[in-house]
DNA sequence: TATGAATGAGAATTCATTCAT
DNA sequence: GATGAATGAATTCTCATTCAT
């Protein structure tokens, strides 16, 4: 954002030919997310990052273009690994209510297992508006259209009621999911609810969703 | 030298005595609405309000402290016209049920007639973590226990489930109708599903709260 | 947000590991002696220091945490060298009067030799008057017990009528010193004047000191 | 300093036609005598005078043309009555010894009757390098000549010594005067010290004089 | 005359990004 | 590739000064 005429020159972003043991690319990553996590996206310099990945300032630059693009690269490498575990979890379930049930679940214990994470998922995305339009929402939809997309299965196995549009659910869903994290995060709910939230909230949804 | 001890003097924010022509702390709020939605609070410039405003860049200050309290009192104080407005509309209706319709209605009603304000409601506050946790948590918190409290009007007459927790039901909805608001704000919805919206998840929200 | 807490991370003006070529933080100082006693303290930009420096505006906050500390910095610094350059012009001299009469014309020396810096130690450091009484005082305060130590030696040998309090000559001494500069500085005196001038002060000093 | 361009306007300065028990002239000086002497001509707004006058910031404005005017009028008008009550006090006395005796006790008395104007004359004026030079200069010239006109005599009237310059006597003098002061001010001396210190300076120069 | 709200130029400081080593 | 000292554009906030009332 400091220096707006964007150099002309050559791409990095294609991560650089596999260092030995050299996965810098991976510990930035990390440690963006725990830095972000703590002090948001504009509270975070670029030096904090380095520092908490251990690499040089000058480093981060060989791997990511920009610190906006950081952001990006963390949100969408993480997303696609969320993605990909998702599918996994879901494909052996029987049914439409328990796939529901379960992402439910996963993305509550998401926040109590990598809370920081969740952080950034949840909040730190939303700090660059512009970004988030062009390159997060892709991923995110992603996200969201497989949540959809078991709505959608629920309706045509008769499990689910149909005037309801299956994107609005996974919208709504994934907002009651931030919300209740959101309480979570601002420590207005015990620890540990967590999991009586994500039943509780799946019963309401469930029990709501019912034809 | 610059940032000397905090003058102890007189403090702004408390409207100047005899405001001129017009109440130009009001007329900052407004353009604030509109400037911090349209770039963020962090992509936004004091100059760029000010401009927006029709006012000289010290003016600002002479009606806040900082930038940051600009969007503390921004947000304080349209949450409070926010509450003060649901109260009255809440009041006449005869159930729990209804009332709960009506909260829906009219946060999604907000978006569609007061999209910016809507946008720096959900978006641009949780730009600062500090800030939101520190000054707007209360206020945002009201909010929420007026929703928790419907809630809990409903469960006492048998109208909703009791195994279900009140604050958790008010931040679900809460955090759905903000998933619903970002989704139609990406521009992933057509127009005009707002009402569509309000009312499916009306539906279901209350299904699934039956006892 | 644009100033935090006080970075609780690496401090400043500790001169960073390696310099590269040359040691900016001595060409900053310099030119901040320039400069300040130019225009003064208040007058002086930081972006002047800078360019007389030769380098970005910036790079003065990698060796000084402020303007007020670059001011700091500048004057124990430059007295430190002082003092340590007087106690060996000192230690050989035969008794307390010759001694005394080494500090006037070493005094006055430094002015005709450092004008720059004359003018920074007399003048420039009386304009914050918060500062030279927290940081410079001490530093300061050195070089007059210096002093007072001449006297009270003199004394001690008998050669200095001992109804005078050390302290008291060397504020006065220094103060003496100081107006005889001021006066040479605002142009009322003849170039070379200095040296007759240390050998009056000298004159009236010694022998109404005589026991 | 603020806006450089100095409107070619009307000039006012020249105090306003006396307003019935409208001393607000003399109320504004003495305000920012108090005012600067703690905190600085630097580190005073013009609307802290002001408000210790119990005048609106305009109000200045009408009176002195600058915040640096208002300074410049301020040393004027005040050792113009400082040498006119000088002067007084000199005429009768005897001789030239005696003369510079009172000329140090009027100084120091000075300093612990009205502490704030000492600090503005000694310290304050130094601040503002160009000012000094150009307007305080001449009227500070005046009361240092003063004190070389009282030498001059006493080395007419073989009471002093004649190889010793009468300016610099004059100059000396009020230096080792103003470092007693800033001694005093500083805190490093015991209260009531003052008179003490000004027999014992009187004592050490006047011998230093004897012919 | 007096007021004090409004003005807006000015300056210190930060921090993303570069590039010589 | 890696480093981190250096860069300098950008931005908040201050405060002397003005002028409509």
């Amino acid at each position: 954002m400091r220096r707006p005429v964007p150099p002309p020159g050559p791409k990095p972003n294609a991560k650089p030919a596999r260092t030995r043991g050299g996965d810098k690319r991976e510990r930035i990553l990390a440690a963006a997310v725990k830095v972000f996590a703590k002090s948001g996206f504009h509270g975070t310099r670029v030096s904090e990052v380095a520092k908490a990945a251990g690499v040089a300032d000058g480093t981060i630059y060989l791997y990511f273009r920009s610190k906006d693009e950081l952001l990006v690269s963390l949100f969408e490498d993480r997303v696609e690994k969320l993605l990909a575990h998702m599918n996994v979890e879901l494909t052996n379930l029987p049914d439409a209510p328990a796939k529901l049930r379960r992402v439910i679940e996963m993305q509550l214990g998401l926040l109590e297992g990598e809370r920081d994470l969740a952080e950034v998922i949840t909040v730190i995305i939303r700090q660059s508006s512009k970004l988030i339009k062009e390159y997060a929402a892709p991923k995110f939809g992603a996200y969201l259209d497989a949540i959809a997309q078991v709505v959608t299965e629920g309706q045509a196995a008769g499990d689910f009621r149909k005037d309801i549009s299956p994107h609005l659910v996974a919208r709504a869903t994934f907002g009651a999911l931030d919300g209740i994290a959101l309480l979570w995060a601002l420590g207005r709910a015990e620890q540990g609810a967590l999991a009586r939230s994500a039943r509780q909230l799946s019963d309401v949804l469930l029990r709501g969703l019912q034809p």
